[in-house]
RNA sequence: GCUGGCGUAGCUCAACAGGUAGAGCAGCUGAUUUGUAAUCAGCAGGUUGCGGGUUCGAGUCCCAUCGCCAGCUCCA
């Protein structure tokens, strides 16, 4: 019989008999290995455990522990599910069923509905499918084969999908696992005795294929791990989540309402949101005049004939709010950047002015569809740490360089960590084929020259131009889009923007539409999330609250309070009839850095005892000690 | 916008299969003068999101509308 080589995980070469399954491999080289080993890499192709060796071949090992194990481990989960679930119900048509980042889902077409009730009967079932420990089994069948045997079952939309492959795809496999057929790509685990531990999640509608126009089907999500333990935390992290869910501590550290008596999607920032805002805010306009960047305002309203010049009223229309005012048309802005094109036009520019950067907090409003308002991360009235930046296109890359060290020093100053990504053309968009080239090199290069680490997202640009996204990741992994850089050659070409050259002739100047912190309201919702409300001293709205013992310890209490205020600390008094436990309680529930003690001990000795949030004693200090320890934590932000 | 779930006091939640809303915390009043996460007592607080309908009777059932939640689609 023939021989073949296979090189093995630990690089030793071995021979085999071609045809020997990966499975008798694994078997024969470290059987130990065979618990966590889901599926293998054979010459960097995933292939089944089940899969016969035909050809010379080096073998790695796809574990649990992986993310490509992971993976697959809660794709067969969701293959469970779905005959769990086929089991169980009656009429139930089985549509599509990947693993996603957090677990899996599977989407089925059913004429009732499923409550998160019918979960534990999903579940029992799937444990005891679990328990008969079924082998998956991989069949390639040819296509008319594949079609008759789903529509001889009545999947329908398994027989759409195998139609519309394309045509060059002859054959196609099957999996089965106890009596449940299922068209799959694979690889899977090899039997689903292998399955430790999941869960059901949630129960939402999604489009059938993602199209709004198609019929809605019924997604169940769940999760899956190979270890209890793992199941066990990460449904710890979704508890903390919800503990730290900005629009319940927005409510208890009373920052800000969403009310529905003024409507949807608008915050209202009572004073310790507005505070944080403010601080936020000056922050902002210091770094961007540190930076070369000059404050400019625009109008909230501007002239519907403009909004048709640059593009929006056709492109972005459905987003916009519109208001007459004596018989002429005006659009409520989305985005900031025509003002910014007017005040670039407002007289010859040399090319000895520019990189010019135009900064503003713009106020914007967009008019989202009702279902994806949340919070603070999706609104309809926000405000942007917006710039349009009009230079050469040789100072493209420095300028692109720039943005990129201010995000980084940003995201540096509020404790995140981030990701890169480039978008390229969309659909739906303005401008050339060339003008698109030309931008989406610039922003690449840029990336490139600067050795930024990114992932490219097609077709995520926005209608004028290609994206750099920076996508924060806050203290519980979640990620967020915030800072974003886009290359804008159309809008320059609308306006006719122009800049006189070294050469005296005209030249067309290229834009850079860039935010830093994104929407204001949107940061601050992550903030609260990535701080969980505990905000770092420099941002906290109330730094110190005074707290006295008894109400002899007044005057001494607003002489310390005075002495902060003047200062710049901002601080807060507690100076009612209650016991002291019990304000240090309220002061920790509003997550207030410094509770400054102050009894007859302080005011004997002219001091304060600060107690930390952390529920740490400083003891007794001196008020001007105090004062340099709050500004300590500051200076570096401020 | 779509699918499903949900709207009860400022907040968190009760009220069996329709029978004229109840608790804790917060608030107010009083007592208490208090040393590092809740002092005690009393009082007050709601046309059950808004509008229709069915019924002798609706928080509970039906319709419509506004809003919230989870997804989908879209996005800063």
């Amino acid at each position: 019989m023939e021989k073949i080589k296979i090189t093995l995980p630990d690089n030793s070469i071995h021979m085999y008999a071609a045809g020997t399954k990966i499975h008798e491999i694994v078997t024969s080289w470290n059987k130990e290995s065979l618990f966590s080993t889901v599926a293998v890499k054979l010459n960097n192709v995933l292939v089944d455990l089940s899969y016969s060796v035909h050809e010379e071949a080096t073998l790695s090992l796809i574990d649990t522990a992986s993310k490509e194990g992971l993976y697959i481990l809660r794709h067969s989960i969701s293959h469970v599910m779905a005959q769990a679930v086929q089991d169980t119900f009656d009429g139930v048509q089985v549509c599509i069923g990947p693993s996603i980042e957090e677990g899996f889902y599977y989407d089925f077409d059913y004429a009732d509905t499923f409550a998160p009730e019918d979960f534990e009967k999903i579940e029992t079932r799937m444990r005891e499918i679990v328990a008969a420990d079924y082998p998956f089994i991989r069949r390639e069948v040819s296509r008319t084969e594949a079609v008759a045997l789903f529509a001889d079952k009545g999947e329908s939309y398994k027989v759409e999908l195998i139609n519309d492959l394309p045509e060059d795809v002859k054959k196609v496999s099957i999996y089965s696992q106890g009596g449940y057929v299922d068209l799959c790509r694979g690889p899977h685990i090899p039997s689903t005795g292998m399955i430790k531990a999941f869960k059901l999640l949630s129960v939402a509608g999604a489009y059938w294929r993602g199209d709004e126009k198609n019929k809605m089907l019924q997604r169940i999500y769940g999760t899956g791990f190979a270890k209890e333990g793992e199941l066990a935390e990460y449904l710890r992290i979704i508890e903390e989540a919800k503990k730290r869910d900005h629009r319940k501590l927005g409510r208890e550290l009373d920052l800000f309402q969403i009310n529905d008596e003024a409507g949807a999607g608008l915050v209202i920032f009572h004073p310790k949101g507005a505070m944080l805002r403010a601080i936020i805010e000056d922050w902002e306009r210091k770094e961007h005049l540190k930076r070369g960047y000059e404050m400019v305002m625009g109008p909230q309203i501007l002239k519907v004939d403009l909004w048709k010049k640059s593009g929006h009223f056709d492109h972005y229309r459905e987003n916009m709010y519109f208001t007459e005012i004596e018989d002429q048309g005006y659009g409520i802005k989305p985005m900031n950047c025509l003002s910014h094109m007017l005040i670039y036009k407002s007289k010859i520019r040399s090319y000895r002015d520019l990189p010019l950067r135009y900064f503003e907090l713009g106020t914007v409003h967009r008019h989202e569809k009702t279902g994806v308002l949340h919070g603070l991360t999706r609104v309809r009235q926000f405000t942007q740490d917006d710039a349009h930046i009009l230079c050469t296109p040789d100072q493209l890359n420095s300028e692109i360089t720039g943005i990129a060290d201010f995000v980084s020093y940003a995201m540096k100053i509020f404790g995140f960590d981030y990701g890169v990504e480039l978008s390229t053309r969309p659909e739906k968009s303005i401008g050339s084929d060339e003008d698109w080239e030309m931008a989406t090199a610039a922003l690449e290069n840029a990336l490139k020259v600067n050795h930024m680490v990114y992932e490219i997202n097609e077709g995520d640009g926005a209608f004028y131009g290609p994206k750099i996204d920076f996508k924060l990741k806050d203290a519980l992994n979640r990620k967020w889009q915030c800072a974003t850089i886009q290359c804008d050659f159309t809008l320059p070409e609308r306006f006719d923007l122009s800049y006189i050259g070294a050469d005296g002739e005209k030249h067309r100047p290229v834009m850079l539409h860039r935010v830093i912190l994104g929407s204001i309201e949107r940061f601050l919702g992550v903030l609260i999330e990535h701080y969980a409300g505990a905000f770092p001293v420099w941002l906290s709205p109330v730094q110190a609250i005074l707290l006295i013992v008894t109400d002899r310890h007044i005057p001494f209490g607003e002489s310390v309070y005075t002495q902060l205020c003047d200062a710049g600390i901002r601080a807060e008094k507690d100076f009612r009839n209650e016991k002291l436990g019990f304000k240090i309680r309220e002061a920790q529930l509003q997550k207030i850095p410094y509770m400054l003690v102050i009894g007859d001990r302080e005011v004997e000795s002219k001091c304060v005892s600060p107690r930390k949030r952390n529920g740490k004693d400083l003891g007794g200090i001196g008020i001007d000690k105090f004062i340099e320890l709050v500004r300590g934590e500051c200076e570096h932000y401020q």
